[in-house]
DNA sequence: GAGTAGATCGGCT
DNA sequence: GCCGATCTACTCG
């Protein structure tokens, strides 16, 4: 396993990174728990042009300010009142694209990961959305805006693996109807596995 | 399996 | 004052 470098984040192409993420690893330690699993499910949010980000149309306001940071942070979140989303920052400095991280399937610490999660046997259930992986992984606001190549959130990759082009489903966003015609645009990667169960999407738009 | 209400609060208009 | 890049539990069938 090998960290991904900083110039992996800092590709221009958000839509590429998010295809290329699904596969490679995501690791916390948080309070010396080492967790973690195989990024099966992403999303890409496309800047200043795409409806659906919440940077559209330039927005810059203190929770969005983290995605215009230089690629290779993280963007942590809080929505709903109680749930924490974590988006890998890619590009340039002051162009906030970002990937969504939606699912893993757990492949360490799933101990520490069902305890969070407070779900002794959901197997199916423990990390197949975005805010299931925060809580799984311990990911909370404290870890908004960090480098993704320290030792608290990383992303690896085994060498020499790579996924054939049919292992990657490619579909339309979830929960962003408020995004217009954006909220059909082909932004959603999942990866095929049988261990893995994507959350059906909710879209309304008809 | 499908559909929906309720939780719960920070960010934004 | 409204609503969200969500999740769970509960209903109905």
């Amino acid at each position: 396993m090998k960290k991904l470098p900083l110039s992996f984040y800092r590709q221009t192409n958000v839509l590429e990174i998010a295809k290329m993420l699904i596969g490679k690893y995501l690791f916390t330690n948080v309070d010396g728990n080492l967790c973690g699993g195989m990024i099966a499910e992403t999303e890409a949010y496309a800047g200043v042009t795409d409806r659906a980000s919440h940077a559209y149309n330039g927005r810059r306001t203190e929770r969005t300010k983290t995605m215009y940071l230089r690629g290779g942070v993280s963007y942590v979140y809080f929505t709903y009142g109680m749930h924490h989303l974590f988006n890998v920052v890619t590009a340039g400095k002051d162009v906030p694209h970002a990937v969504l991280i939606r699912g893993i399937i757990p492949t360490e610490g799933i101990e520490i990961q069902k305890i969070r999660r407070k779900m002794p046997s959901g197997e199916k259930q423990l990390t197949n959305g975005p805010a299931k992986v925060c809580q799984a992984l311990g990911i909370t606001l404290k870890h908004n805006g960090i480098p993704l190549t320290g030792n608290a959130i990383w992303i690896s990759e085994e060498e020499k693996t790579r996924l054939p082009e049919d292992a990657i489903q490619l579909t339309t966003r979830v929960g962003v109807d408020y995004a217009g015609d954006d909220a059909l645009l082909p932004y959603r990667f999942i990866l095929k596995h049988p261990d893995y169960f994507p959350v059906r999407n909710r879209n309304k738009m008809t």
